[in-house]
RNA sequence: GGCCCGUUGGUGAAACGGUUAACACAUCGCCCUCUCAAGGCGACAUUCACGGGUUCAAAUCCCGUACGGGUCACCA
């Protein structure tokens, strides 16, 4: 049977790292199968929560990372459509659930909100345990007529037998079984006319084909109740994958409503849509082999259901910013050059050779934005003291680099090819004719052209970079500094 | 509180009754080196939440406890 699944969310601000894994997961199981569907179907059911342009973020979101679905509001499909809204108006709910109340499935209740409320309440200060008995299971059905005639609002709820347990097979988590007595009726259909996620989720997945079901562990214990309502249709029950939280310390879930990092806040710092997957596709489960580095294509062929965790994984910035540098190293230099381009900008306005930057940039950055301060000194030197030019470890000091930088300027005075390849021989056979080592003429050097005392690139490279002229006048700035002291 | 799920180093994790408890990130050393990175090498869990039990043998199986998460919405 050819594996359908999906990824369903709802429209109700950016995507979340955790829900991204979850699209990522379904998408992977979808595809494992070559003839697999991966479907994105909008859950809106919820029209006070809706908000505007939620739903291109998810589009364009799942555009950038590569998960492109295959049937779906924006490009169609044969079980359409894909927006629960629009479905809602077709009476697609309303009908089935009316089904489930002739069958004695569930059943009409005009109970209101506050009075189960205050229900509950009244429970809880007693210490008991409270599950609702709706009262209106016992109205007659002439009663039930009498008062959606007068107008009366009222919900559809579930009508579960308290006798007897429920069970399921989950992928990731094995079987699971409930006493009957312990679930709630939930309500299908709300007094506006929309279905819940609860009920809208399992009418949809069944007329949609679904065979696998993705979603997160807070609906384990759903899915019994869940599964009452595909029996009493009469329906397959899809295969589960229920995943492991994303978490954002060892006990609160990532949410975008603490203002975790989103997928967008990530890629905004300069983290690549494609690190980012790689990543997150490690935070709950693990290959078989001893690798991390996958791109999509790797990961539908690696990727296995039966190895997704059981436990949250933390969210760890810190491995993901790895993971950033190593698809940023490994990138080939067109695109490299390519994606840097604008952050080196933002810092650099003189007219230097961008390859050139991009060659001393390429094994140094981790995160783009980082790239604007590593490069800040380009443009303007930057104001510095001499004792940046004092340094234990390449045992230099300022009395040393002034000897060094008037040997630097009379040589560099008299290079007229100025390219990286003659510097480097004509820099170090200076070293060795002053009897000093490399690091002594070129530590100062490097000082004297950025003004800092750590940079991408060494003197040589800046030295390339910068041209005779402008290296030459910043060598006399620090030879000034020097003759002062 | 009821029910469901989970618990291996700071983090992600491997192991599927018998290993010196992999690997990766981070951290700390050393090497390389014109700085910083990158790269190379090495260190880092007498121990797998805890307590019992089963077994010749348990991180792995069973029970209990603790802790954490989820759920019990006309949210998804």
């Amino acid at each position: 049977m050819t594996i359908r699944t999906r990824f369903a969310p709802s429209p109700t601000g950016y995507m979340h790292i955790g829900n991204l894994r979850t699209a990522l997961y379904a998408y992977l199981v979808a595809k494992k199968d070559p003839a697999g569907v991966f479907i994105l179907r909008i859950e809106d059911t919820d029209q006070g929560r809706l908000i505007q342009g939620a739903t291109d973020i998810i589009y364009d979101t799942l555009k950038e990372c590569g998960l492109k679905h295959d049937e779906g509001p924006d490009v169609g499909g044969e079980y359409g459509p894909y927006i629960q809204s629009e479905r809602m108006k077709l009476g697609l709910y309303k009908e089935y659930a009316m089904k489930l109340v002739d069958s004695g499935h569930a059943h009409i209740c005009f109970c209101k909100e506050e009075d189960i409320e205050a229900q509950k309440e009244v429970a809880e200060a007693k210490g008991e345990s409270f599950i609702y008995r709706d009262p209106c299971k016992k109205l007659s059905k002439e009663e039930i007529q009498k008062r959606i005639a007068a107008g009366e609002e009222y919900v559809i709820r579930q009508t579960i037998d308290p006798n007897g347990k429920t069970s399921f097979d989950d992928e990731v988590y094995g079987t699971i079984s409930v006493d009957n007595e312990t679930l709630d009726e939930m309500i299908l259909l709300k007094s506006d006319g929309y279905p819940t996620y609860n009920f809208a989720n399992v009418i949809d997945d069944h007329l949609m084909g679904i065979t696998d079901v993705v979603r997160g562990n807070e609906y384990l214990s759903s899915t019994p109740k869940y599964n009452l309502i595909y029996q009493a249709f009469g329906w397959n029950i899809p295969r589960y994958i229920h995943c492991p939280p994303v978490m954002k310390d060892e006990t609160h879930k990532l949410s975008k409503r603490n203002g975790d990092a989103s997928f967008n806040d990530l890629v905004l710092k300069g983290y690549l849509p494609e690190a980012i997957l790689n990543y997150i596709a490690l935070l709950g489960w693990s290959p078989s082999e001893e690798r991390e580095i996958y791109s999509l294509p790797e990961l539908i062929e690696a990727f296995d259901v039966k190895r997704i965790n059981t436990s949250g994984a933390i969210f760890d910035i810190e491995k993901l910013h790895w993971m950033n540098g190593v698809y940023l190293r490994q990138m080939d230099m067109d695109r490299y050059l390519e994606l840097i381009t604008p952050f080196v900008k933002t810092s650099v306005h003189k007219d230097y050779d961008l390859h050139k930057i991009a060659h001393i940039l390429k094994e140094r950055v981790s995160l783009l934005n980082d790239i604007p301060e590593m490069l800040d000194f380009l443009d303007e030197l930057p104001p510095y003291t001499i004792d940046l030019f004092t340094n234990k470890k390449m045992k230099t000091s300022p009395e040393l680099a002034k000897k060094s930088l008037i040997e630097a300027k009379k040589y560099l005075e008299t290079v007229s090819d100025w390219q990286s390849e003659t510097l480097h021989d004509g820099l170090l056979n200076l070293a060795k004719e002053l009897e000093i080592k490399n690091g002594q003429l070129l530590f100062p050097l490097r000082v004297a052209l950025s003004g800092k005392s750590f940079t991408p690139g060494g003197a040589i490279e800046l030295a390339d970079i910068f041209g005779k002229e402008e290296s030459l006048r910043r060598l006399d700035i620090a030879l000034d500094k020097l003759n002062e002291a």
